[in-house]
DNA sequence: TATTGTTATACTCTATAACTATA
DNA sequence: TATAGTTATAGAGTATAACAATA
């Protein structure tokens, strides 16, 4: 439990951050911003999958992630596929040249880190990883259980999906 | 020196730390966005200042900055007065108001941090911060200092400014 | 009736460029 | 001619709401 000065610290370093995030996506090709690359990394690091897990992982609502996977598919990096299983469904996987797009971002950013952090250990590389995976998993969690009142173990990790205010856009039944 | 997978996993960090700072801005006064709360943070942080050292602050163009600026301006939560010191120039600082707004936001943003951060230990916060205002550095630095090339220059370092790439829009004197 | 995905609309943040008023 | 700041415009990212097709 920490003090609210150093959490003002945290939020001054968020805000900050965006800096970092420009940074890195001017060096995007043009045709592929920060958006259709994240759906590409993740595609490839997890494989085909449908529209709804992606909009998941992604951690935006599924009208976002359509869009982004629309601008993938018109330049043939991703292909959808009809699910069998649910005529409603489609299967996302990446193309050959979107495998091809996707080592070239890969080679960028990394070319891009490795300049800019030619000093930092592989370990506080490692930590900087470690703390921002917890950072989310942090708010996930809260995402998806109410917000209990200060006292108490956060949220019993047994609830399958507890509103996940994004990914989707309630229906609104008329 | 990290491997490129290490950098992959970091970017997909980044990518991922959206969410984060959308959940921040969602318990942010609906005319108190993001942006002007950096803006009234800065100030309050630093005291009075003129636009172009916030911009630089902030790491955006100062067009970015006058807009902030400007909603801030209209609510009465800052105060824009003439620079003796030069014409061009005017000095921003908070008013009492604006210090109300501050407090406010201050309180949210710890109030929200407090809860899903209520297992963290203070060193780790602490771990965070220092990692992120690293990086931040990491990044500010090379923006100063020319790429040093690892094996080829893929730029003339001799260039007499491709410092700020923000900050300020160059004049294209016609 | 509920769910999957798409589209239309609106808002925030940002950058570039052009413009002003000083320096 | 250069600098401080403003404004207009455009692009990316996101959310909400309404809708179509299917469960």
């Amino acid at each position: 439990m920490a003090e609210q000065a150093q959490y003002e610290e945290l939020v001054r370093q968020f805000s900050a951050f965006g800096a970092v995030k420009r940074e890195m996506g001017r060096i995007l090709p043009s045709d592929c911003p920060a958006g259709s690359a994240a759906v590409l990394t993740l595609l490839g690091r997890h494989g085909e999958m449908r529209m709804s897990r992606l909009a998941e992982l992604l951690s935006v609502d599924m009208s976002v992630t359509s869009r982004h996977v629309t601008h993938l598919a018109e330049r043939g990096w991703i292909q959808r596929s009809p699910d069998p299983a649910d005529k409603r469904s489609r299967i996302l996987h990446l193309t050959p040249a979107g495998e091809a797009q996707l080592d070239e971002l890969s080679e960028r950013t990394t070319r891009l880190l490795a300049e800019r952090l030619s000093d930092w250990s592989d370990d506080d590389v490692g930590r900087l990883i470690q703390l921002m995976a917890r950072l989310r998993a942090s708010f996930d969690d809260c995402r998806a259980a109410p917000p209990r009142p200060p006292v108490r173990p956060p949220a019993p990790p047994e609830a399958e999906q507890r509103t996940a205010p994004t990914t989707r856009t309630p229906a609104s039944a008329t």
